[in-house]
DNA sequence: CTGTTAGCGCATTCAA
DNA sequence: TTGAATGCGCTAACAG
């Protein structure tokens, strides 16, 4: 609507000087000259034309922040608290920041490339991206680029990465159910992940195992389906199947909570029959009984790390460690039995 | 990077056989120019900037979606899988229109408008708007407008929304709780909803109340802090407190569902001693015990109508019904204790 | 301290 | 069927 040429006029004043008030440049403006520019954007709302500052800046204030996810997911993946939290906290430090976000989901590269390109993108946020990806678009594009809770097969320290400790968390589980006299574990986790978090859960709890001179093979390594009735005849399966396992371990609260509940419904006692265990430390796990025995993270955390990493590569300001990863702590309550 | 220009020079052609291949108007190019003009716009990666298109075009593609929050709202707003629901719907939506997703959250309607004005917003989609401000922002801006889970000071008709049919969940759920023998309630909503949301639910509870010559008044609606800890205290006094009341009436099953969990910690028993609604029929409902009595919502389904409206709005389509409220159903499960 | 100007990449209109 | 020209609103460099 309003431009500057128009304020410029309004104000009687040229256009460059309505642009030097409105880029703070107040050094190069007459006291009185200002004030009655301002007056007048106010009057006049003026707003500016991001499509001019792309074209003329080739920077649009975009922060675009991309969510890897299988074409076939259900809502289910923005239901957990653990993205909705990690969102709700990089909605709140962009927008503080002055900049705009830009949501997106997606599993195919070249999407990002476009994205990043068409928009003059200033930063962006991928999160849980496969890591033979993550180098394909670091290559493609030039802009700053912050990941989250992604590895990477080649060379680690040329991202930058908010992670997780997540092999000292389920070295950490693991360490406690071996300690409660458990030898057999089934580990629910995305299938999708072998290189992910959920893998390195996985890799700490061998981890831990093997320290006490205990086998935990892939066998024990169990995809979780997309689809919640398929989710529950696994459940289902699982308990009453006769088998050695004798308990149960998520990589994520929501599903451990899922399967408690759900177990529970089936008349199944926990930890009596069998124990569960779960990875976030969020709402789910005190919601049940027995509460969860957990692992802590923060996502809140995570999200405001990754804005701030980003607006430092934006501003070319010094990173002292470019792969963080945040600590865990093992949260014990009472989903797990100790046998023998 | 690599313009229309650029494409063309490329192909041996002009600019605008480009932008007419791309623009899909293949009637106007040779078969074999078009064909030629595809491999380099493929060869090259060809990004459009959107910068330069809005610009020209005045539309930017971008769909900006606005939840109207207080400023100091902890994560607990985003955390409700109802919000999780609703966008995870709406990106899905929006993406696979070949649209743009913008995420704000703000309380103040000059935000919107500048906004809507910077990015030349295709539509904009904006939930839980308080009743006073709702017309401010249709008045200040043209872009198309949808609205979800808004409530109108003025004549409703003018406005596109979609809606839930709340008072209808509140009667349900209090005409049932009166013939399960319960005279004295206690609601518990947010506070700056009344002519919101909750407050239709409240109101449908009085209904049902006064069908039956029982009074239900004002003191009965208790607003929710945004802090945990202070609703800890809130239900820890509501229950302990030798009150009248003999069932909570939440506006929502995460509090519900919350509060179930904090007073079985304290040692009440629920049903037993009082019992609990909720309203939405999400996950937490299913994962405390006793299950919650609560009213099915579909969110999804209200971010899905809500783009659908938008885009009928974005290209000139007739639309049926501009302020759809959806259906509600009561889902009775175990937290409601017959008394007398 | 203030004004002028070129050019960013695209859509669109008109001309060939 | 294709080419050339204009202008959208802003930035930045330069001129006064």
């Amino acid at each position: 609507m309003s431009t500057i040429k128009e304020i410029a006029e309004n104000a009687g004043v040229s256009p460059t000087t309505v642009a030097n008030v409105l880029h703070g440049k107040t050094k190069r403006v007459s006291q009185a000259t200002l004030e009655k520019v301002r007056a007048v954007i106010e009057e006049k709302k003026y707003a500016p034309n991001m499509g001019a500052i792309i074209l003329a800046g080739n920077n649009s204030r975009i922060v675009g922040v991309i969510m890897f996810m299988e074409p076939r997911w259900d809502e289910t993946v923005l239901e957990d608290p653990f993205s909705s939290a990690i969102l709700g906290a990089m909605e709140q430090e962009i927008r503080s920041q002055g900049y705009f976000f830009m949501l997106h989901t997606t599993s195919d590269e070249d999407e990002v490339v476009r994205l990043s390109k068409a928009w003059k993108l200033a930063g962006l946020i991928l999160v849980w991206v496969p890591g033979n990806i993550c180098r394909v678009i670091k290559e493609s594009i030039e802009t700053p680029l912050v990941f989250i809770d992604s590895y990477f097969t080649d060379c680690e320290h040329v991202y930058h990465n908010i992670g997780l400790q997540d092999e000292q968390g389920g070295y950490e589980i693991a360490r406690y159910l071996v300690s409660m006299g458990h030898t057999h574990i089934m580990f629910l986790a995305n299938d999708s992940s072998f290189g992910g978090s959920d893998f390195a859960r996985f890799k700490g709890c061998q981890k831990a195992f093997e320290e006490k001179g205990l086998p935990l093979g892939f066998d024990c390594y169990v995809p979780m389906p997309k689809d919640r009735q398929e989710r529950y005849e696994l459940y289902k399966n699982i308990a009453h199947k006769n088998s050695t396992h004798t308990v149960l371990v998520f990589s994520a609260d929501y599903y451990a909570a899922e399967a408690v509940s759900y177990l529970q419904d089936c008349g199944v006692d926990i930890p009596g029959q069998i124990s569960v265990t779960g990875f976030d430390d969020n709402i789910f796990s005190r919601l049940v009984r027995p509460h969860l025995t957990t692992v802590n993270q923060d996502p809140g955390e995570k999200g405001r790390l990754a804005i701030s990493m980003l607006m430092k590569l934006i501003h070319n300001k010094p990173i002292a460690t470019p792969n963080i990863r945040l600590g865990v702590r093992l949260e014990v309550r009472d989903s797990v039995r100790k046998v023998n």
